[in-house]
DNA sequence: TAATTATTTATAATAATTCTAAATAAAGAA
DNA sequence: TTCTTTATTTAGAATTATTATAAATAATTA
């Protein structure tokens, strides 16, 4: 579990300044059990912020990830990128049908990246550990209540 | 390795018909070693089959990943989805400046399914496990040759 | 305070992917 | 073979997530 405060300071290590809009970023990233989409997190902060721009998020993002606080998970059948903000190293487990991603601890991740940095010599900045398949959920019911686009089908 | 055999053999089983275009796009995926894209593979079967379609590229991909013998890493810095034919547990290695995808074996993703399953409940009907960094020539170079956008500086 | 710089916002532009419908090819029956 | 049916391919239009741009705003420093 990481801190809002521990993405806030590593954007003011780096020189950016902490603004309102990023604050509130950073804590729902940090907060949230989701891994949300940019679209998601949109949503969420207009509701302090009213005014606040889908730029402003996309860029926030990206600083993030680039900074190796926050990693990208990808599509998970919807159309839009997951942002995973827990870069401890964990398996992301995607249901196609209703495009819920939950965490895993597994024991073997844990040393993945040791062992990918002592085989390769990569300098790793960050990882993307999603599997996907159905929820246990969604066999027993068959198919997800909403009706849903070709695209949002199966897993991009 | 997997053949262009188990692939096209893969598609008739799910009643679907061998079409010289299915057989040229999953011979390329099974030999490829470059984890191509949808762009990719439609520049490559172009030369043989001048008139296909972008669109029988996506058809033909998104049916072979709901049968579970390809799968999909996602972007990698380019702004366009990478697929993979090889299925068995591996770890996929980008490298954000040069956009190459290389194969990693490793002991510890080999157990990574039988692990999620039991504990999830899941049924796994695919896998994402991509790491990202820097490779070592691109580490040494400091900078990538040709220009990128923006969008292509870091992962997506 | 004013001057400077970073950030945010609104909106336009881009481009990967999906959708649609007509043309074509495959399969099966006779 | 020819006819019929159905699946597939193709070309192009539509969609939409993401990125780029430029003006407005806010933070910083002197
Ligand atoms: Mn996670
Ligand atoms: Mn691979
Ligand atoms: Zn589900
Ligand atoms: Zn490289």
């Amino acid at each position: 579990m990481i801190t809002p405060q521990v993405l806030t300071m590593t954007l003011q290590q780096a020189g950016m300044r902490i603004t309102p809009q990023r604050v509130a970023i950073c804590k729902l990233l940090a907060e949230s059990e989701e891994h949300p989409t940019a679209a998601r997190i949109f949503e969420q902060v207009k509701v302090l912020f009213p005014s606040i721009s889908l730029a402003t998020i996309y860029n926030t993002l990206e600083t993030l990830v680039n900074l190796g606080v926050v990693n990208v998970l990808g599509h998970a059948g919807d159309d839009q990128v997951h942002y995973d903000a827990e870069v401890d190293p964990h398996v992301n487990l995607a249901c196609i049908a209703c495009h819920r991603i939950v965490d895993l601890p597994s024991e073997h991740v844990t040393h993945l990246d040791h062992e990918i940095t002592a085989a390769s010599g990569y300098k790793l900045l960050g990882a993307r550990v999603l599997y996907y398949g159905l929820c246990p959920a969604c066999q027993a019911a068959g198919s997800p209540s909403h009706p849903l686009r070709k695209s949002q089908t199966g897993i991009q």
